[in-house]
DNA sequence: CCTACCGATCGGTAGG
DNA sequence: CCTACCGATCGGTAGG
């Protein structure tokens, strides 16, 4: 494990629970057993360390996203249903890393803000390519699809704040139950035709 | 407008604009026009500033919801398109607050958190028992209504982090837009047969 | 005896 | 990779 990948590691969880400014460059530092110094040898700023975990988790994201979309159907459906399967999944598995990202990139300024708002494009266009997709070609009858990407992205991006390991649902049911949320939502030609994933729902 | 009020309108922009850490009792009482001790005057300590902006907004949300409600038609359809609207509405309307509700409450501990929990759960409950209702009528058809609850709330509450109030659907359409979206997840039986609000859409 | 409010300063810590 | 620091500012409180 590198220098730098400690130091993240140990940013990561104290940004997670405390926040960007609720988290000082001496907490990281300690948490990653090195000196304060030896910390800036690594990040310029502490603004720095936040654009890093923000960029690693957003490629992370991307990476799972377009994972699933390879091995998915040509439909537009099965294409929409690989996306939230693959954002679910990443919600639970990186919580912490998720959960950084819904909260703290409004303490990002400058190039680095940039960075992440175009990584957080990409993952947006991917949702609006194959809402547009759907719509073309029947599969979604929703009136309103410019809008639906928002919300997709609301529900998928919000999960990592209540979800916990040990609720009733496995990560895959979950993902299943949001897969069905969403495609109800873009009005799907299909969705009635569905199984239902799991007859269990948490409270 | 009373002292307090100013206060809580000072504390509300900065804190929805540099986060709770990042806002100090002296910025908020700069800003206010007044002194760092008149502000300690009012309120014991930062904490107790973010507690009350917290519970007064989850008020106000609660009573546009049961106002929306009050004059809502009887069935479970009606009455999540009202709910639903209310909320769309105050995210719009009082934007600020609506931000400051979803990024901030993770700042608080000890009984002003529980107060405001207590407060959240409160506005939940509404939700949870409309979509119950509408189960148990046959209106709502989702197999996975415990789940919809959050999903719902997670749709109302990011609105605020992206609405803009020059963008190209008014409040009132980006509402009707919402409870389109929110009684075809709950896959509603009367979905199909609404009219469309707007045909624009923001892309 | 209370409130509202002041200028000044407390012990510690922030990012760098 | 460390000790030793900086200008400033932190949340909170002093006496009056």
């Amino acid at each position: 494990m590198s220098a730098r990948t400690r130091y993240l590691a140990a940013a990561l969880d104290l940004m997670a629970a405390d926040g960007f400014n609720g988290t000082s460059m001496r907490d990281i530092a300690r948490a990653a057993e090195t000196s304060l110094s030896n910390l800036y040898n690594h990040f310029a700023s502490k603004s720095d360390v936040l654009v890093a975990l923000l960029r690693d988790a957003n490629d992370d994201l991307l990476r799972r996203i377009r994972a699933e979309l390879d091995t998915a159907g040509p439909s537009a459906t099965e294409r929409m249903a690989a996306a939230v399967r693959a954002y679910v999944t990443f919600s639970g598995e990186c919580q912490t890393a998720a959960v950084l990202s819904l909260s703290e990139f409004r303490y990002l300024r400058g190039e680095g803000r940039e960075a992440v708002v175009q990584a957080r494009d990409t993952t947006e266009s991917i949702f609006r390519g194959v809402i547009a997709d759907g719509v073309g070609t029947g599969e979604f009858r929703t009136p309103y699809p410019d809008g639906a990407t928002r919300a997709i992205v609301s529900i998928c991006a919000a999960v990592p704040t209540w979800y916990r390991p040990d609720g009733p649902l496995s990560l895959s049911e979950l993902a299943d139950v949001h897969v069905r949320y969403v495609l109800a939502m873009l009005e799907a030609a299909t969705v009635t035709a569905q199984q239902p994933a799991s007859t269990a729902m948490p409270a």
